[in-house]
DNA sequence: AATCCATGTGAATTTAAATTCACATTAAGG
DNA sequence: CCTTAATGTGAATTTAAATTCACATGGATT
């Protein structure tokens, strides 16, 4: 894998975003080789020079996705130094990524991709329980900093976290990007942000 | 529709019964005409004498879904009458539906179902948001007599509900049925209550 | 009893898609 | 320049699954 051409790695990656396009393309259909080839204007054959099968695409999909869901963790770290800025801040990148680039949450939240092996299905869980654990690490740092109320279950927050990322993914698509996502999230943050609330602040 | 023969009706429902089955099953795949006609002891070729097409199993599918959710609605309705005790209900209801009952949550949380014909994804989209007014409606009705915060937003306290379910869903079914789906909606209940609290409430 | 119809079967057939293969083309390095 | 390896192509081939079809069978109706 590090000893390969680079050019070949580009080309590997092309293959992988152009996937990644035409699933997020409203209309779904599950990925065809034609598909991807076509859109790259290639024949279908020239894909298997660089993957020895659709499943090796799939797999690198998958990869590719973790890979941006994980930097926008990083990213949200970096740019701000409170938990709840944190954690609002990911839910604009989400925003994102479901209205923008590529149907990333469509494959993450679907079946579509690792419908077949079990495999693609345990790495997927990995990711996703990976991020949840990312999650997770902001909201205990949040309350170490007494940011966030220390009594709650820091698993729970993240996943209800969680929970409002991805209804808003599977409506957009069930509603072909109908569905108002920043609407959803605007009226979602301040419900979410109430649980977070210390205790002594609600008196106010 | 109405003039078929009950026994007719019946193999129908049977039909629709195994095919839940089987998407219920851990192990995924995308349901096929032969694993459903087994599961039955069928040739395959006998359930084209009672569905036109494998599209036309796939609708009757979403239409028996739409009904089970449904039902848990009014079922929930019958026996609670405080608007909180209510949506703790449907969350054990919605455990059952998960873990027990045939995957239904896979269905309408995920692509495979509606994967090629626009028409599928628009009809879920519809069953998903029917049931997210219904919930609405609970909430609302709770307001107004004053157990739930009035001045929250109904429809993003119903998304917030429903962000509860679906992640659950989603990790059950990556889990292969490891996650704890009673042990998730047991820790996110007291967060989601705390949202619905009226504000008086929170000085004691 | 004769007929009809709903339901079933197994053996094709069709279809859509992935995959393979024999053959270009091109660029890089000796 | 010649060789080689990487990348591409179009035309098969394979594969998996849905679907059709000609032919039972059994029970209800006349």
């Amino acid at each position: 894998m590090s000893t390969e051409k680079l050019a070949s790695k580009i080309r590997k990656d092309q293959i992988v975003e152009a996937a990644l396009h035409i699933l997020g393309d409203k209309r779904v259909k599950k990925i065809k080789i034609t598909e991807i080839a076509s859109y790259l204007g290639l024949a279908p054959s020239a894909l298997y020079r660089h993957f020895k099968n659709k499943d090796a695409i799939l797999t690198a999909i998958l990869e590719h996705i973790r890979e941006k869901m994980y930097k926008n963790v990083e990213r949200v770290r970096a740019k701000k130094d409170n938990a709840i800025d944190r954690l609002q801040e990911l839910l604009t990148l989400h925003e994102n990524l479901i209205c923008q680039h590529q149907g990333i949450p469509r494959i993450v939240f679907s079946d579509e991709l690792w419908g077949q092996e079990k495999i693609k299905r345990q790495r997927m869980y990995l990711i996703v329980r990976g991020y949840l654990l990312e999650l997770e690490a902001i909201i205990r740092e949040g309350q170490m900093k007494n940011e966030i109320n220390p009594d709650l279950n820091p698993e729970a927050v993240a996943r209800m976290f969680f929970g409002i990322v991805q209804p808003a993914a599977l409506l957009w698509h069930m509603s072909e990007g109908t569905f108002d996502v920043n609407g959803h999230f605007t009226a979602a943050w301040p419900l979410f942000q109430s649980v977070l609330q210390v205790e002594g602040r609600c008196e106010l």
